[in-house]
DNA sequence: GATATAATAAACATTTTAGAACATAAATCA
DNA sequence: TGATTTATGTTCTAAAATGTTTATTATATC
């Protein structure tokens, strides 16, 4: 239900502008409390601006990306993992970041960030950065992806190839007990080949639901990377197997 | 029978919108659990989303630019210049369009189109033309402006130079009645140059508002490329001067 | 700048929903 | 026919969403 209201709140709100949050909790029948829960997740999303007593419309959102809705999955493990990941990028840096929902929200974390140059492929992370407006955006070249907003290609990666970057962050499918990074796409298995080359250290961000999953290629291991960035969900027995591999492992608490 | 139910779920959610599982068991006369399982397989087939307590038809539209919402003047004399500028554009063929709000009409008349190649540099632009889904969509790399969602910069001059286009549409914040060009940034002109070499044949879209109007760099004069594409809305006298200076000018009427 | 007022967020209780496990009925096939 | 798969139903537990109360924080007013 709280997924069809939030739609119907920024609608609401868009063309109503300021709304009061007793005056949106009336008109979907529901307590202020939840109201402002609703306010706090379609801020985070940058879909509305709270404000004191309610919420406004966003007049600087550039752009909405429709399709993250129904595919966010896992969302404050996500964000968790964003808090850690933006954490240790240093100010100044150049950052690669893949497109997905994990690595999407390691860019709403670092939206805030001043003197950072991000290179990504991901329209709603440009999205997002630019909404925060303290990053340079670096969009690489390339085909439009039918099903999702981000770039593939010849361009892409022929991109990639000159640039350099201090930290990669990508995403992954599935992730064995033994280290092994596997993707859904052969194209994306690819494009992240060119990723690691390009970034000193490279960094996998995923959720504990990726762990002991596997997909269509393997693309590499973790061992030969700076480490995994995924939540507290981690059981403590996947975790002893993975440092035994010798794989550095980031847990994101609360 | 659930795979005839399966069709006749998805129908039912996209004609009354968000449905709760227990209206949907009703409607069907089955338990809960059977429509959660129908859910399960339909969201995996990326028939409906599902919320928690129902589901909802799958939005079609990827993303939306908020910002076009409140810029566009003059959109109806944009309009008609856009079904002008699309009825000159045969299938198959390969475009370049400028990022702006003049050449974003054209590509909204450009969406429905099949077999056709697009090359810009602007997000709403990509985006209208992937909702249309017949077309493919290259973006060319480079920084995101701060301003305005389109692509700028070194990377983006150096994607154009491999390329090579049929027509390419460009936009212009002024021009004179000797049939000069003006664009206010000094990157954009810039960026045409190569659009307009990477191009077979060069058409400027501009509405005629523009007309009799100067900008900061003159980028080049219309008698050296295919044409101007204006509204109706141009005087005889205009249309009689830029005639007489060799430019062709084709006028969108309604 | 102090105080009153209102709004927020945290903590906990309650309700609702999801999904797993198992049971049952119908359909398919040897 | 009997065995086996497939679809559906039932029950139960965990998780998610919402509501309620209470402290905390922000805003406004004097």
């Amino acid at each position: 239900m709280q997924l069809a209201r939030h739609q119907q709140i920024v609608e609401f709100i868009q063309s109503s502008g300021h709304c009061a949050v007793d005056v949106l909790a009336r008109e979907f029948s529901v307590s202020e409390m939840t109201i402002r829960r609703d306010l706090i997740a379609l801020s985070e999303e940058g879909r509305i601006a709270r404000t004191h007593g309610g919420a406004a419309p966003v007049e600087q959102v550039l752009f909405e990306f429709e399709f993250l809705r129904r595919v966010q999955e896992n969302r404050v493990a996500k964000t968790r993992i964003g808090v850690a990941a933006a954490a240790i990028v240093p100010d100044g840096k150049t950052v690669i970041l893949d497109s997905g929902t994990t690595t999407l929200a390691v860019a709403r974390q670092l939206g805030s960030r001043r003197r950072l140059t991000v290179i990504t492929t991901s329209l709603p992370i440009a999205a997002v950065l630019q909404r925060g407006g303290g990053t340079e955006i670096l969009l690489l070249g390339g085909i439009l992806r039918r099903e999702s907003p981000d770039l593939e290609g010849p361009l892409t990666e022929s991109n990639l190839e000159g640039l350099r970057a201090d930290i990669a962050f990508v995403g992954a499918d599935g992730i064995d007990l033994s280290g092994n990074v596997y993707n859904s796409s052969l194209n994306t298995a690819r494009l992240l080949e060119k990723v690691v080359k390009a970034a000193s250290s490279v960094y996998v961000v995923a959720d504990s639901s990726k762990l002991e999953r596997t997909a269509l290629t393997k693309f590499g291991n973790l061992t030969a990377w700076r480490g995994l960035i995924t939540d507290s969900s981690v059981t403590p027995e996947q975790l002893d197997i993975l440092l035994k591999s010798g794989v550095n492992v980031i847990v994101a608490h609360d």
